[in-house]
RNA sequence: GCUCAAGUGGCGGAAUUGGUAGACGCGCUGGAUUCAAAAUCCAGUUCUUUCGGGAGUGUGGGUUCGAUUCCCACCUUGAGUACCA
């Protein structure tokens, strides 16, 4: 019997199937495990090679749990809303679910072919209601939320409205909106409804504000900031603009602390962890009160300043610095050119100056200003702000290199420790103070805030940055100028698509307030379209729907035209984002039917989180940020028992393709091989790679018919062959550079496929494909049937000579026993696969056809191949699946040997082998090492002086 | 600029606590088998050499009996991020 492995992996796909192999039961007496992929967005093109590697790699991982007895979730679904399918559906008319549709089922179809242990009883869509249902329950939990920085945790709105009823809102320590004005209890019984649901959005964790979005006229539709590249969208490259627009924004900003500290407890890359440190961007430091003197003194300042003749006017400028401790370097302020203050404190002298300076500004774009760093641009105002400590007057100048959208848009310029302040400061002829003891700043600024004393500074002299920064606060505050802060970076994310494919929002208005539908009548489903494109007014796509009114007294959608402002109200026209739906999938996995909750609280309780999470690097920022917010709000909220959603991740690399390069020459149809391309003028141009073979050689007539424009091509040969070039860069459809999974399997199978994949390098690294290197893993698999096939015409083989009289072989297994073992836990997968070739090779030239050493052999390789696996262990007379069988024991004694052969060393250069007993003590492996006859040979007549023993390694004599 | 990761044959990559560098695979070379091809099997394959050796893990130093591994400086590449006060 030969390896048939097309036969063998439809057959065991279907026997999984049938006998649901891999449903995970939610009542178990085993221990809990969940791997999870991050499930994919099913988009038209289908999936290739690369899209696998995480996939492959997680089911390896799940199936050895199962082998060590885990009950393992390992479940997978879809990311199904999203743009593309919206995109299609803009251009055709056809419905984003039909498309839809139709790709989940060809993705389905090629996961199918590649043999994963998914349990697919528990598939989730997010673009189904029974699923989406529940995100909009999560929404509305948010809404009916505020965060009480006392108890350090979300909590019912309910709670709030309470306290404000009995003590007004001055004693609460909750996050909300910087504008959030004071009030008593009185006042706030006073308020009207509608007064009072303007305040209370100011302290829910969604909320409706006016907020400036980044505006893709293109897309017609907001953007966060992390889609955006380099100041045009992600998605498609188009331009995008600063706009204002009424949005739904997530409080996120009130979970910043914890999202920080809460990667401490968790197992994952620390250069990912640092991104996501970066991204909230914490830093400590203190806000600090400058007041501004009044006009009137404005001559006086200009080199005749005379104190007692000063006026301080009622404009105050307040900054943030992470450095209180140089409060007294302090020579000038810089405010961003759109501060509020810059008309009014801006002196007629100077006003044509900034007026021209703000419109420059204005003209050009954020890109623009990002891309030109080095260009040292600023106005003066005119204007001079008075220091806290000296009383001096600071000049205020407005510059484009303080960004109106960070801290509170204006800076205190410390030229002596801040470069780009230093760069400033010379440019512009602006004094310098020194106030590091002992530090030349004549060069550049010393920003380094460690090993410095502090000088020139009054009552901070002598203190290090640590203590200086404690007293200037401690100052500032008994003057009531300023007090310690720590800023974030991280911002409130903005909520709100102006887009149809996606979760509408629970949400209806009555006299322009927000209301939640009660959560007793969702899912509140997509209306029908007729088309997909933003109204000709502006308004999103849902705007297009006859049927989009909430009829509160029937609890129903409605018509629009029975909106009548008493009963009948106008819904929410935009939908959420893609990563509402991916901020809490993992959660539905474990009860994914469930009609009553989200899911049960036993299985909750009993899966808790993901154990493994394994995807792509591209989300660090994005869904694993928004996924741990909602994990530890739903936390707060006693919906889940857990607060971090994902325990260890791993980020596969990317798997490249290798584009195939023709050089025709100009003007022409011809086209030279490459390596002649030198002699001639040549353009580059792209062609399938399927067209080429592993020595680069060109199938010359498959490129005459691939497309019409190479059907009369003429091709200038080198040795009778064309080769191509070669071009390493991610695998898309424009660079015909894709390998399609489907055909790997058709060919090689899917058990070649995989081991293939795993082999290539490191899981975490980016790596080219390359389909020539496939023959390697693909007759290992062969070599590796044949241990099995050792009978007459290769029919199936094996006796039952115990272990123990198999000295070599045995050893062989147990060394791949631990190895395999090893390398598994260590998501090392590529060196198992070295490992398995070396043992089949091995197990060959022994001849060993024992059941003994095969079976646990089987067992070992079946998360990596388990098609095989499970057709060799029926071979072997089981009925059950390998799946359910017990991973083989590592038994360190069978490796135990009576003699090593020691490499012996002179002065660390390697000279000779030994073979010694292994029980010797060091002074008989000295003794024995000087009476070998070779070892005088060796050491060029030279007497060691000292003889080096690592045991079991190594013997090196010193002279 | 900053942060992180990485530099090893013709190629992908091994060597995870310092101890025979280049495992395993691809490719290449030779051989066996075959009418022939495919497939399969065997041998060789870091460079250099006067066949004794010699050199060698990005570069230059250091620690050590011994360094791909540890330390310092530098170069290069990749990823992320950015006028963040």
């Amino acid at each position: 019997m030969h390896y048939d492995h097309n036969a063998i992996e439809q057959k065991w796909q279907k026997y999984w199937a049938e006998n649901q192999t891999f449903k995970a039961e939610n009542n178990s007496e085993k221990e809990k495990y969940y791997v999870l992929d991050m499930f994919p967005y099913p988009s038209g093109a289908g999936l290739h090679v690369g899209h696998p590697l995480g996939y492959i790699a997680s089911d390896i991982y799940a199936r050895y749990k199962r082998h060590q007895g885990y009950n393992v979730l390992h479940p997978q679904g879809y990311d199904s809303f999203g743009l593309p399918a919206e995109q299609y559906a803009i251009q055709t008319g056809q419905h984003p679910a039909i498309t839809t549709k139709e790709n989940i089922a060809r993705y389905r179809e090629q996961l199918d072919k590649i043999g994963f242990s998914f349990d697919w009883s528990r598939e989730v869509q997010t673009s189904k209601p029974d699923y989406y249902k529940w995100t909009q329950w999560i929404f509305i939990e948010l809404f009916d939320s505020w965060y009480d920085n006392t108890s350090n945790k979300a909590q019912s709105i309910a709670v709030l409205i309470a306290l404000f009823e009995k003590e007004g809102n001055t004693k609460i320590n909750a996050v909300c909106d910087e504008d959030t004005p004071s009030f008593s209890a009185e006042e706030w019984n006073a308020f009207t409804e509608k007064e009072k649901e303007q305040l209370l959005l100011q302290y829910r964790l969604t909320y409706l504000a006016e907020t400036e979005v980044n505006w893709c006229p293109k897309l017609g539709t907001v953007l966060a900031n992390d889609e955006i590249v380099n100041g045009v969208s992600e998605r498609g490259g188009h331009p995008v603009l600063r706009k204002k627009m009424t949005q739904w924004s997530m409080r996120i900003s009130a979970y910043a602390e914890r999202l920080l500290q809460g990667l401490e407890g968790i197992d994952w890359t620390e250069s990912l962890k640092e991104s996501q440190r970066n991204w909230i961007g914490k830093s400590v430091g203190a806000h600090v009160t400058f007041n501004v003197f009044d006009s009137v003194s404005e001559t006086a300042a200009q080199g005749r300043y005379d104190q007692n003749s000063a006026h301080l006017s009622d404009d105050t400028i307040s900054v943030f610095t992470t450095r209180p401790d140089t409060i007294f370097g302090v020579t000038f302020m810089t405010l961003a050119p759109e501060h509020a203050l810059v008309k009014k404190i801006t002196t007629s002298e100077q006003k044509p100056a900034v007026e021209a300076y703000i419109k420059a500004t204005a003209k050009r774009s954020e890109r623009e200003r990002m891309a030109d760093v080095k260009t040292i641009s600023g106005v003066f105002t005119g204007a001079y702000a008075e220091h806290p400590f000296t009383k001096q007057p600071i000049p205020i100048w407005i510059g484009d290199y303080v960004l109106a959208g960070y801290g509170t848009g204006a800076v205190m310029a410390v030229p002596c420790g801040d470069q780009r302040d230093y760069d400033f400061a010379k440019h512009f002829h602006i004094p310098i103070t020194n106030i590091f003891d002992g530090i030349d700043i004549s060069e550049e600024a010393y920003g380094d805030k460690n090993n410095i004393t502090i000088t020139n500074s009054d009552f901070l002299n002598g203190l290090n940055y640590k203590k200086a920064s404690y007293v200037a606060i401690k100052t500032l505050e008994t003057q009531g100028q300023g007090y310690g802060k720590t800023n974030y970076r991280l911002r409130d994310a903005v909520f709100s698509r102006q887009r149809y494919w996606g979760e509408p929002f629970p949400v209806y208005y009555n006299n322009g307030i927000p209301k939640m539908i009660d959560k007793v009548h969702l899912p509140i489903t997509l209306p029908q379209v007729e088309k997909y494109l933003p109204t000709e007014t502006g308004e999103p796509p849902l705007g297009r729907a006859d049927n989009w009114a909430w009829d509160t007294e029937n609890a129903m959608v409605v018509s629009n035209d029975k909106i009548n402002d008493k009963t009948i109200f106008p819904l929410e026209l935009n939908t959420m984002p893609g990563w509402a739906g991916s901020s809490w999938y993992l959660f539905r996995y474990m009860d994914a039917d469930n009609e009553l909750e989200l899911a049960s609280k036993e299985a909750l309780d009993y899966w808790q989180n993901v154990d493994l999470y394994i995807g792509g690097n591209e989300h660090a920022t994005g869904h694993l940020l928004y996924a741990r917010f909602w994990t530890k709000f739903l936390k707060d909220r006693n919906v889940l028992p857990v607060d971090e959603p994902f325990k260890k991740l791993i980020n596969q690399g990317m798997i490249l393709g290798t584009s195939a390069i023709v050089y025709r020459m100009s003007g022409t149809n011809t086209y030279v091989s490459k390596n002649l391309k030198e002699e001639y003028d040549v353009e580059e141009i792209r062609v399938d790679v399927n067209l080429v073979n592993a020595s680069n050689e060109l199938d010359v007539e498959g490129l005459k018919n691939w497309q019409p424009q190479f059907n009369n091509a003429e091709f200038i040969l080198e040795d009778s062959k064309y080769i191509v070039g070669n071009e390493v860069e991610k695998m898309s459809k424009r660079w015909y550079n894709v390998v399609n999974p489907d055909d790997i399997c058709n060919q090689y199978g899917a058990d070649t496929l995989r081991l293939y994949e795993m082999f290539l390098g490191p899981l975490e690294q980016a790596k080219p494909w390359n389909t020539a290197g496939i023959t390697g893993v693909h007759s290992f698999l062969k070599k590796f049937w044949r241990l099995f096939h050792t009978g007459k015409e290769g029919a199936f083989l094996i006796t039952d000579t115990p272990i123990t009289q198999l000295g070599e072989s045995a050893k062989t297994l147990h060394k791949t026993i631990k190895k395999v073992q090893e390398d598994i836990e260590n998501f090392s997968f590529n060196t198992s696969v070295s490992t398995f070739m070396i043992c089949t090779n091995e197990l060959t030239a022994q001849k060993c056809t024992s059941k003994e050493i095969l079976e646990p052999l089987l067992i070992l390789l079946s998360p990596y191949a388990p098609h095989i696996a499970e057709e060799l262990w029926s071979c072997l007379g089981y009925s059950t699946s390998i799946s359910t069988a017990e991973f083989p024991e590592f038994d360190a004694s069978f490796l135990i040997e009576s003699t090593k052969e020691y490499p012996i060393s002179f002065n660390g250069k390697m000279r000779f082998k030994m073979e010694l007993p292994l029980d010797l003590s060091k002074d008989e492996i000295e003794a024995a090492v000087m009476a070998h006859e070779k070892t005088q040979q060796q050491l060029d007549g030279r007497t060691p002086k000292k003889i080096i023993i690592v045991p079991g390694k190594i013997v090196n004599l010193v002279g």
